[in-house]
DNA sequence: TAGGCTCAACCAAGTGGTTGGTGGAGATGC
DNA sequence: GCATCTCCACCAACCACTTGGTTGAGCCTA
């Protein structure tokens, strides 16, 4: 029933209303909470089903640079196709400030991503692909923070991610 | 009035309560709509103080080097002395995607940001104070990205900062 | 007298959540 | 086959409470 999802794209959390999500799906808003006890439980499973999405991001190429490029590759398309799911994210983050429950999922979801990207820079850093030596923790809160930055605003962010590419790795080839 | 930007900081806009913002105040909530006709007045009104608090700052050094570091300097002191004021930031960001008028208020705040940053860095690039010659729009909104998407996790954003100076000035001196 | 602030009381429209009950599908016993 | 029982999804009605907003009257200063 994580139709629910779509309305907290639409209306954002503030204008979640149990009535309307159990309006779209069909049932009563009494129904609704045979399912999710509370309005709380809904908003949980919204904040994990959206976390979730981010996991066909797996593994990426052996090749550091070209982990990066796909890694960033696959985020955009993600932005280009679904776009309410980044904005969700966004309202998901500002949520986890004052619900320990979102907060704890979003920091569960955070740490994967920070590892996968730690791991991809610093692969890099050992085959030498990056312009520099680079300070793993750091950039990756870089990148983490340009994804971030990026979310509420997807026009922007095919050039934005070429540019940071280019910043990290030397190359400065056009890709597809 | 905008005492009401403290609640709003607190408990966002979604537990925006016209209510306890006038308890705040010390004032009945029905003397509150004397001052702010409807509860959306009173959102603008918080999102123009909001927006008003980065004039601050202002014009940097004429060096480009300098005024790049300056800015993101200044950023970085707010970030660390009102983290609030870029949560309610984030916060205004969601918001605009829904209210009009909100919309607006952010999108004349950034076109400002957006033209500083532009002249810094199209200075840079004449003064060849930059690892390489930049697209000026592409990189004025790489830095607006890493901005943002900093502002709900201070305690990185200094270092992350650095990085971005890093990665677009040559120089690799640590400053103060 | 006039005008700006203030409040208490009130209102309609929701809000999340609860309760008691209905009907159907599947298992069980005979 | 058939009655029974249990579980589950479901709903209508309801509840206590909160919300933004309105009204009318008092207060104070000019």
């Amino acid at each position: 029933m994580l139709a629910a999802f779509g309305r907290v794209a639409e209306v954002g959390f503030e204008g979640l209303r149990l009535r309307q999500v159990a309006e779209d799906v069909g049932i009563d808003h009494s129904t609704l909470h045979h399912h999710f006890a509370t309005k709380q439980d809904l908003v949980l499973a919204v904040a994990e089903y959206a976390t979730r999405q981010f996991w066909v991001l797996g593994e990426g190429p052996a090749d550091p640079v070209r982990a990066l490029r796909a890694h960033l590759a696959g985020l955009l398309r993600m932005l280009d196709e679904r776009p309410e799911l980044f904005a969700v994210t966004v309202e998901l983050d500002l949520r986890a400030r004052r619900d320990p429950a979102v907060a704890e999922a979003m920091a569960r979801h955070q740490a994967g991503w920070r590892e996968v990207l730690s791991a991809v820079l610093a692969a890099g850093n050992a085959a030498g692909a990056w312009r520099a030596p680079l300070d793993v923790a750091v950039t990756t809160e870089l990148v983490i923070a340009v994804v971030k930055g990026v979310r509420l605003a997807p026009e922007t962010a095919g050039a934005v991610f070429a540019q940071l590419e280019d910043a990290l790795i030397g190359t400065r080839g056009e890709q597809s």
